[in-house]
DNA sequence: ATACGTGCAAAGTATTTGCAAACGG
DNA sequence: CCGTTTGCAAATACTTTGCACGTAT
């Protein structure tokens, strides 16, 4: 908002995070910074575990309780969008506060995941929500079926 | 499909249930009946939890284990859908072969959970996941926000 | 009578919490 | 230095599994 007036380059989100978490008044954390920048380089959502594990593997290790406790706060703050894919393991990405949205498509035989994205959707729930005697700030959809690998014909 | 020609009175998942239970080759089960019975009643999803203080309530009640063995079972051969709701409990509901297919609304303040149905929201699914690479055959769409209780304003 | 269905208790996972040490401001 | 952030370990919550008994066929 303050910087300049064309688009910012591709790292937007972990810049708004770590200026959001200042303006919030928390410090500054090794721990923290680590999550929010492997957050940062993800294509879809990860697990906590995955997180955690990611981390160890890049060296930078941290408690697995933080981890949780860390992306509990970015879920609260809204700078991550937690999602519920239907085997018992949360999921988390970065939520964009507009742009590049998307949704997922789980692979019930398989338990891969996989993104999508489609305008005509995303309308159809802007449309209902304003409907809704809910404040609605969020949304996910979830397809759930086979993957090509998974069925093959 | 044999009865007649006119829209069927409504318990018709009741019986389209246990039919498909026999024909399946499954034998009569009283735990799996009453589970089954009272799902028939619901009009939005229960947790396993909630399933089975409800049949303890009525006086029927059946273990832990039985509840989730025979929602496992049901949800294998399409009979009830489960859908997690972001709360670390999954919860289960009819699945509608057809007609009457709603989603839910969660209220991430109080944990309100309410149904809520969109003829375009449903078509724009349909007509995404027809675009997909994957075999989709069940969708479910969450709506995370503030229920009136809890934002008044 | 035989095998499936059920209940209990124990085991497993994912996640949360308590507390002391490490660290940023 | 002070209070937040972190890591470890223990606790909790939900769900699954093993096994013996009940029950439908």
């Amino acid at each position: 908002m303050s910087t300049s007036a064309r688009p910012a380059p591709a790292s937007t989100w972990r810049d708004h995070t770590l200026a959001t978490l200042a303006a919030a008044g928390y410090r500054k954390g090794g721990a923290r910074n680590a999550v929010v920048e492997l957050l940062d380089r993800q294509t879809c959502a990860l697990s906590a575990q995955e997180i955690d594990d990611g981390l160890r593997e890049e060296g930078r290790a941290v408690g697995r309780a933080s981890v949780y406790r860390i992306l509990e706060m970015l879920t609260e703050l809204k700078l991550v969008q937690r999602i519920d894919v239907g085997q018992g393991v949360a999921r988390y990405e970065r939520h964009q506060p507009d742009g590049d949205h998307h949704h997922h498509l789980v692979c019930d035989e398989c338990g891969t995941i996989a993104p999508f994205e489609d305008p005509t959707l995303e309308q159809a729930i802007e449309r209902v929500s304003r409907k809704l005697s809910f404040a609605v700030d969020e949304h996910d959809v979830v397809l759930h079926g086979s993957c090509k690998d998974c069925r093959p014909r």
